[in-house]
DNA sequence: CTTATTGCAAAGGTTTTGCATCGCT
DNA sequence: AGCGATGCAAAACCTTTGCAATAAG
């Protein structure tokens, strides 16, 4: 996941600010703004809370990072990389990952409504191993 | 759909405010809270944008209306009724609904991931009929 | 060197809170 | 009559904006 290449393909400057938001948003899986300010203040204290807002909106916008809506979360972003399942833990509120290619639910849907699916958004709330 | 009868099954008092905006929400089908004060100042001009801000969140606690999460929406709220899949048009922003009954979506899942599903959100994104 | 990006501070918007009054049951 | 709900105004919170200074390419 080169970063710096990513941003300058999208016509970016690959500022430090920049780089270290997307390698916070990778580590973090699923993170809001308030987390991705209070991490990125311990590198850069002098960090602006208004470059990060820009930032997100810009990175959203170019197709790098995606912002993740889940009820009863705050909004939160992920690293764009395939489409995916969250699985919610209701219990713990951990969030996981779970491929589509694992279970072709975008072929399912499209057959169902039998039209053709652009994006798709699934959220599903369970309890999870650790807290059953 | 007795709005009165439902607000006294929680314990939760039967005020004019309530029910106007129980019964907005059901006919915005999705609405947002700045729509839904607006249409009611239409009634009870002395509305406070309060009182709706206390009213949602309490009507959701108590499950008699659901948050509705789409990403690039604002914040909207949808009576509760069955689980149901939003299908989004990307170009007019008009929202349906589709029964999950039609279409056995939730037992799908719950067989791929081999586990009990509580809740499921899921938001698809298309180019409706009127729209191609 | 040029132009995008940053950090700051102020403005703008949204949501919550506390409290006195009101009205549903 | 009692207690929950409302409306108001202030506070708290969150997000955006404009601009001068900075730094990436």
């Amino acid at each position: 996941m080169d970063f710096h290449k990513k941003l300058r393909e999208k016509g970016l400057k690959a500022t430090p600010q920049r780089l270290l938001i997307l390698n916070i948003i990778k580590e973090g899986g699923h993170i809001d703004i308030e987390d991705i300010y209070n991490k990125l203040k311990k590198i850069i204290p002098s960090i602006s809370i208004a470059t990060i807002y820009k930032n997100l909106k810009l990175l959203v916008d170019k197709g790098i990072i995606k912002d993740v809506n889940i009820s009863s979360f705050k909004q939160m972003y992920e690293v764009n990389t395939k489409e995916h399942i969250h699985l919610i833990c209701k219990k713990c509120r951990k969030i996981y990952d779970l491929d589509f290619g694992e279970i072709d639910i975008k072929n399912f849907i499209e057959k169902k409504i039998d039209d053709k699916i652009d994006k798709i958004e699934i959220n599903v709330f369970f309890l999870c191993e650790k807290c059953k």
